[in-house]
DNA sequence: ACGCTGGACTAAACCGGTTTCGTAAACTTG
DNA sequence: CAAGTTTACGAAACCGGTTTAGTCCAGCGT
């Protein structure tokens, strides 16, 4: 390995100005310039990053902490994060906390120990504070698609309430009067937002929410499936249904086509996301979309700006759209 | 930040002392073990990284390149990897190549420059020597289910010749005689290798195998989708195909369903990687499953094991499995 | 009483860059 | 031509650890 000490004994200029030269903070003659590129190219010399690293503190490297990134509505917010990150000259290091609150704060830690230079947070799990308090102690912070209450970090999210509005309203335009919601975990924001919307549309329509046709529990297959139980186990069975996730949808499918039940002609489905692959699901599902790509970018900028000290926005929201296939039937 | 230094003066001893207790590198007496653990505690002291790694010279991080994070073979194959690096003490470092070559050669300089300690690489090009050369060069360096021939690394591979045999065996078990194949990009190993499977077990049962059935060109959606269209543009439609990836069947699955054609009814698909969701495609996917879980897991002690000077095995071969779904149909 | 061994600990070099501060020479300017 | 200003470049400190090669001293054997 050649050392920046080696390129200027070998043009004959100091260790200082070659560093400089290198990294533009200096203009020099066309001649020094010259013999500098043309030690450089014959040593064929590359800086150590390590060295770098230390002596500037910086890693040009970004952490993304998400619950699962085999989650494929993760998996594409992540390649969209890397993909941006790469155009700026950072790398991304990612990691699944797999819901387990110390593993986010075991990736918080990183952010400390200089591992990375910022983090872009995806949280799954109702915080009770510990995370919040865990998050304000540290800088260069962006959470992304669910808030952590109470922290003051750049935030995107997405239109949650409206999204669900969408959802239901297409639901009930279809015919349907008895519609359920499967949510996630109670206490999230998108939780919350997400069975606003569907209540609202409800209330809307005049019909009335029963309790017992909202089911929060996880963004998880399986939480999907065990609330489809619950609610194929009442009497008044509900012809559609709302997922707060894709998910969750996913889950409900596999239970419903299980025991014999038929989507959309026994039942309705709208799911949240839009992940990829949602179109190629049997039947293809109908749901709410999450504009993913700009959600990764944006969230890389602000992170980008938040490291160099500029100026961020402290909440964005991005609009979503309702996309129709073939999850939903007509109901006379 | 406090360092090592201050440690070292609130503990009355020197930071070659502290570093050496705190490396586990040398037995103190518990006198002086208690005071540093005390001074450590009292000034919440964590090394920095970077310094730590210029001196060692090891980041303790691998890198991850894949085709594509966001197909979701390669979502779950780097959650598997990220699971049991953490489990080491790794970070990972991921990187979407999109099968641009000369990305694959941008992350291999990642491992010159020392931005990682080694590189598990999934590529899904065929190769022409360039990037055989260039991680000739590099030490530390596992693939992972596909080859690059003509280096000398690790290798873990899955049967994929046996795995293609099982699938078609499948389809023809099922009375079908006409079986078309779609694979990915001649020339690689797994395609090679995928077909020979298919022409065995047509050869097998003396059935002829027709050039004009067999479509080699990328694993995509896309060229699914094209491949299906050439092959029901025959006169002689085939009545099952035999794909060589899951991706390529859901391309292929999406235009026969706007063609308007039933999977099985019409024609029966097979796949290859079980891949997350496979499951839940419109149909259930037949598929034959690659070990993801422990592919990941062996790659990364390969790398491990590479990393710290141990023995490697040249080549593994992972025993693969037919799960049998919804995408195939008796024919009579 | 003396040499020897080993335990406890440290000074200083090192990893390889970046950056601050400064100087000598060249060039303006009045 | 003296004084001031650029230009071109370098010495040395610094980032914060790790590691090597010793030093010093207590205890031991004889």
């Amino acid at each position: 390995m050649t050392t920046i000490s080696q390129v200027a004994r070998e043009a004959g200029y100091s260790p200082a100005t070659v560093s400089r030269f290198l990294n533009n903070r200096i203009e020099l003659p066309a001649s020094t310039a010259l013999r500098i590129d043309a030690a450089v190219a014959r040593l064929g010399y590359r800086p150590n990053l390590l060295a770098r690293r230390l002596s500037t503190g910086r890693t040009e490297t970004i952490g993304l902490v998400a619950p699962e990134i085999s989650n494929p509505f993760f998996a594409k917010l992540a390649a969209t994060i890397e993909d941006e990150a790469e155009l700026h000259g950072y790398s991304v290091l990612m990691s699944s906390t797999r819901g387990a609150r110390e593993r986010e704060i075991t990736y918080l830690r990183r952010l400390e120990d200089r591992h990375v230079d910022g983090l872009i947070m995806m949280t799954n799990e109702p915080d009770d504070g510990t995370l919040a308090k865990c998050i304000d102690t540290h800088s260069n912070v962006v959470l992304v698609d669910e808030d952590v209450p109470g922290v003051a970090v750049p935030k995107i999210f997405v239109e949650n309430e409206y999204g669900a509005y969408l959802a239901t309203r297409h639901l009930i335009g279809a015919g349907h009067t008895g519609i359920a919601h499967i949510g996630g975990p109670r206490d999230l924001m998108s939780v919350r937002e997400r069975m606003d919307g569907y209540l609202r549309a409800l209330r809307e329509d005049k019909m009335e929410p029963a309790l017992s046709r909202v089911l929060l529990g996880s963004y998880s297959r399986e939480f999907g499936a065990a609330a489809i139980d619950r609610i194929l186990s009442d009497t008044d069975r509900p012809t559609a249904m709302f997922c707060g996730s894709d998910i969750v949808a996913t889950g409900v499918m596999q239970r419903l086509r299980e025991r014999g039940l038929n989507v959309p002609d026994d039942i309705s489905v709208v799911g949240f996301d839009d992940m990829p692959f949602a179109d190629m699901l049997a039947p293809a599902l109908t749901t709410v979309r999450q504009p993913i790509e700009t959600l990764g970018r944006k969230a890389f900028r602000d992170l980008y700006a938040l490291i160099n000290k500029q100026e961020t926005v402290a909440e964005e929201r991005l609009p979503v759209s309702l996309v129709e296939r073939k999850s939903v039937a007509r109901r006379s």
